[in-house]
RNA sequence: GGGUCGGUGCCCGAGUGGCCAAAGGGAACGGGCUGUAAACCCGUCGGCUUAUGCCUACGUUGGUUCAAAUCCAACUCGGCCCA
């Protein structure tokens, strides 16, 4: 791929929303390999898929033979950003920050090549330059360049203002942050472009006029738009399962059911922003799907390709594989290769084999999956809706579990609903 | 510093002494229909060995009362206005 196509090649993903100067970027990216950096706040001791996106984008430049910056926001972390927020963050500690940090570096890694040099790609802290920065320096050096009023007529600022909560200096602060972000990179690195998701758009022109201001030298941002639900409404933040890049937090199956279940207007749109696959691609596995919505082939293709980046092809590999048994056929007649399979995948129960002897109620081993049933009230209502299953049969209300249901001598699937699963392995 | 308004369940938000585990909405969950989709319909949505029962819960602590989310006091956190 050229520099002259990476920009078409990014809008027709649709990955560009905003660019505060289309002509001017595309002439600079013809004209060589450009710097650019994306910034993540480290709010937790993971990414989450938003950040992906980000990541991403990252690497298509970087496969493009620019130069990528990351930027893990271990100051702008410690502030808070005000954007989209409708109160106060709470601040997170030192030693928070930094595990955070340190977490996230790692998952960053996965996905852009940081061994640095010419081609590769840089991974640095704010913390480094904003830690030092003398209060007086800083209101001069910065603050002399902005104005109030500026910063008072961003959109994430006025929600704030008008809303009963209002905004703290230092929230309101955090513009500045990013801004001297910008000009740091771009004195130490020659980092010319910032991208980001559109609701960093205010933020991120900060940087843009600062540098102007400064130096009188050009620089960039490019934005892509938000991510949103189906029907087009705003995909909230607190609200929807939040689905990480974490193992922990976020298994590989999981992730890959994340995926499997993308509504099928948004499969083609996913397919061009979440994987690396070239827009011919993208196109080919939509028409295979469009013979045949049912199959889920693009889905599929997306689950496995989104997954394999996070967390590896074998990863990947696996959890398809777990979900076909899973969404396959009858578990009773599965192998038992099969069931050890879907073991490394979804969530163990455990039940010991005295305790099938005996008889026990399902409720009690539901409500210890805390992925099927957070308590046997839930447990119990779940049972009496009809949507618990025992290796792929519906139980009945007051249903024991026995020895008899044991599959190859020492597993049971339970399920509820279409998707949650647990297995219990009794071992041999 | 003064005044004033407010802090309710995952979120938003009603409730101003008993009829309150607390309206309504959203999110979420289960069932039906499906394609692990959408739309739609029905149901559930604090916990407990399902109970005209007990426990926990309406910022915190204490008080008034037979009875408090509701009244009083102190504290605390936040908004707004004034200085």
């Amino acid at each position: 791929m050229t520099d002259a196509t990476l920009l078409d090649d990014l809008e027709a993903r649709g990955l560009v929303q905003d660019c505060t100067d289309r002509e001017g970027l595309a002439a600079r990216l013809a004209d060589g390999p450009i710097t650019l950096y994306y910034g993540c706040d480290p709010t937790a001791d993971s990414l989450h898929i938003g950040n992906l996106l980000g990541l991403l984008v990252l690497r298509r430049f970087q496969d493009a033979g620019h130069r990528p910056i990351a930027l893990a926001g271990g100051a702008t972390g410690m502030v808070g950003d005000p954007s989209g927020r409708s109160e106060e963050r709470n601040l997170l500690d030192d030693a928070t920050l930094e595990a955070n940090v340190l977490a996230i570096k790692a998952q960053i890694a996965r996905i852009v090549d940081l061994s640095g040099g010419e081609s590769g790609g840089l991974l640095v802290d704010n913390r480094d330059w904003t830690g030092d920065v003398r209060l007086l320096d800083f209101l001069r050096d910065v603050g002399k360049h902005v104005t109030v009023n500026t910063m008072l007529a961003r959109e994430s600022v006025k929600n704030r203002l008008a809303s009963e909560h209002g905004i703290s200096f230092t929230e309101f602060s955090y513009m500045l942050l990013q801004a001297h972000d910008f000009l740091r990179l771009e004195e130490d690195h020659g980092c010319q472009l910032q991208i980001g998701g559109s609701d960093q758009w205010g933020n991120m022109l900060g940087g843009v006029d600062l540098i102007r201001r400064v130096h009188q030298r050009p620089a960039w941002v490019l934005a892509w738009p938000l991510l949103t639900a189906p029907d087009g409404t705003k995909l909230g933040k607190t609200t929807g399962a939040r689905i990480w890049l974490d193992a922990q937090r976020t298994s590989p199956y999981a992730f890959f059911q994340h995926w499997m279940q993308t509504d099928d207007r948004q499969v083609g749109q996913f397919l061009a922003q979440f994987t690396l696959l070239s827009l011919a691609e993208v196109a080919a596995v939509l028409a295979t799907h469009q013979e045949a919505p049912g199959r889920r082939v693009a889905q599929r293709r997306l689950a496995f390709e989104a997954t394999a980046l996070v967390h590896g092809p074998e990863e990947a590999a696996a959890a398809a594989h777990a979900s076909e048994i899973l969404f396959g056929a009858d578990p009773t007649g599965a192998p038992a290769a099969a069931l050890r399979a879907v073991g490394r995948e979804v969530p163990a129960v455990a039940v010991a084999r005295a305790e099938l002897e005996a008889g026990i109620d399902l409720v009690d081993v539901l409500a210890r999956a805390p992925e099927l049933a957070a308590s046997k009230g839930e447990a119990r209502r779940a049972l009496a809706q009809g949507g618990v299953y025992v290796n792929g049969e519906r139980a009945e209300d007051g249903r024991s579990l026995t020895s008899g249901d044991l599959l190859h001598g020492r597993y049971v699937l339970l399920r509820k609903g279409k998707r949650a699963y647990a297995l219990a392995d009794l071992g041999v």
